[in-house]
DNA sequence: TCTGGGGTCCTAGGACCC
DNA sequence: TCTGGGGTCCTAGGACCC
């Protein structure tokens, strides 16, 4: 079995591409974002600066570091450029996120030379082509290839022989593990264990009873580098959703009620551009300490107008608010839509002439609104999204990130 | 003026059916 | 009639990833 997995990881991505838009700000701690870091290039990281960090304490971390505002539209073009790179040596690509993919090159070793030699170009290419540092992992499976990458970063390729694959992996941390966070790592540390050699070693019985059945299971196979994954070249998306952080507001219908019309616009639009109506609507709303509460309810029909969301998402917050009746604010709001099924778009909800019941949608009204949807979603593509729709007041102030960064993070449904 | 926004998967209890 | 078991779905919460 030959290592023919390759897992490309562009390093510091939207630091890297300020750096390489503006020459002025290489070699130099930079932070994309503002009110919140979205990311740290690796001399910020030096300072301990990471993704997510309030930019506040990023400063106090990091006294030199300089702020820049995202360019959105080439995060995205040069994101798909790297993935291109890859597609140019196989069509078995598993893109992961903007700016990492897996590649299978098993079947086209005959036509460009082993997998350390495809890597090996990658690398060049992405760098000549794109000006981009990219790193890559390769190896047998996909979660050796994966930490592979990470091991190889910065700008760095680390090749895994089949034969030495747990010589490998078994000095390195429990935490450079696919699905190890801050509390497995902590579980795992209170018995002793902080290697993959240690983790390996640990009877699977232990395991199980410390993470549950699922993890313990998981973690002994990864470990042990038994990994049966295959690439999915075609993954279809299970959920969509929208949140919106709304610093700390009133938990009162004039807040809430315009703020969840906006998020249900953003996802039911979603939903109808794809034809992914779907049956499962779930809320959440975090209290002013961090603490969040979630609700959900599944329908017996599929749902993707605007309209219909915002009210099933609005009954779902009353009944949070109801449950919590000390709760006087609120610091984000969240829906999202799950169990999507795929129908023709014609059909998306027309009325079926049933009881106003809310778990079957299908009503008289409906048909009124999915007129309006149709209506806006045509105005939309002709003149922008800004032209018309539920545009919040309540969410305008308190937006802390450009709607071009959510996009950023869509993924394909 | 105390921390973003998009997702995936797992767990556990309860309802319900066979 | 009572008891039990297995399977599936729903709900709420949580860990994790990028």
């Amino acid at each position: 079995m030959e290592a023919n997995i390759l897992h490309a990881d562009l390093d510091a991505f939207y630091a890297s591409v300020e750096q390489l838009l503006d020459p002025a700000l290489r070699g130099k701690p930079i932070a994309v974002g503002g009110g919140v870091v979205l990311a740290a290039s690796y001399e910020a990281k030096a300072f301990g600066v990471r993704g997510g960090m309030p930019g506040r304490r990023a400063r106090e971390l990091c006294p030199g570091l300089i702020f820049v505002g995202g360019h959105f539209k080439d995060y995205q073009r040069l994101g798909d450029a790297a993935i291109k790179v890859l597609d140019d040596f196989t069509p078995v690509v598993e893109r992961i996120s903007i700016d990492e993919a897996f590649a299978d090159v098993a079947g086209c070793t005959h036509l460009f030379g082993p997998p350390a030699e495809i890597a090996t170009t990658i690398r060049r290419r992405v760098r000549a082509e794109l000006g981009l540092p990219i790193s890559v992992g390769v190896a047998r499976t996909k979660h050796l290839a994966k930490i592979a990458s990470q091991v190889a970063k910065p700008d760095g390729l680390v090749v895994v022989d089949p034969r030495h694959e747990l010589e490998f992996l078994h000095d390195l941390p429990v935490e450079l593990m696919w699905g190890v966070g801050p509390v497995t790592r902590e579980r795992l540390a209170g018995i002793g264990v902080n290697t993959i050699g240690e983790l390996a070693k640990t009877p699977g019985w232990s395991l199980e009873r410390l993470l549950g059945p699922a993890a313990g299971e998981k973690l002994n196979a990864l470990a042990w580098n038994r990994d049966p994954r295959k690439l999915e070249t075609q993954r279809r998306a299970r959920s969509a959703g929208a949140q919106s952080a709304l610093g700390r507001k009133p938990a009162e219908a004039k807040i809430f009620v315009p703020a969840l019309l906006h998020l249900a616009d953003r996802v039911a639009t979603r939903l109808r551009t794809k034809s992914r109506p779907g049956r499962t609507v779930t809320v959440r709303v975090r209290f002013a300490d961090l603490r969040s509460v979630t609700r959900s309810i599944t329908l017996d029909q599929p749902i993707s107008a605007t309209a219909m969301l915002a009210e099933i998402a609005e009954a779902l917050v009353r009944k949070v608010l109801v449950d919590h009746p000390h709760e006087k604010t609120i610091s984000l709001l969240a829906i999202a839509v799950s169990h999507l099924e795929k129908q023709p778009a014609l059909q998306l909800e027309l009325p079926l002439g049933l009881a106003d019941d809310r778990r079957r949608p299908g009503t008289r009204k409906g048909a009124a609104r999915w007129t309006a949807d149709r209506a806006i979603d045509k105005i939309r593509d002709r003149f922008g999204w800004e032209a018309v729709g539920y545009a919040s007041v309540a969410l305008g102030q308190s937006r802390s990130v450009p709607d071009a960064f959510r996009e950023l993070a869509e993924k394909e449904l």
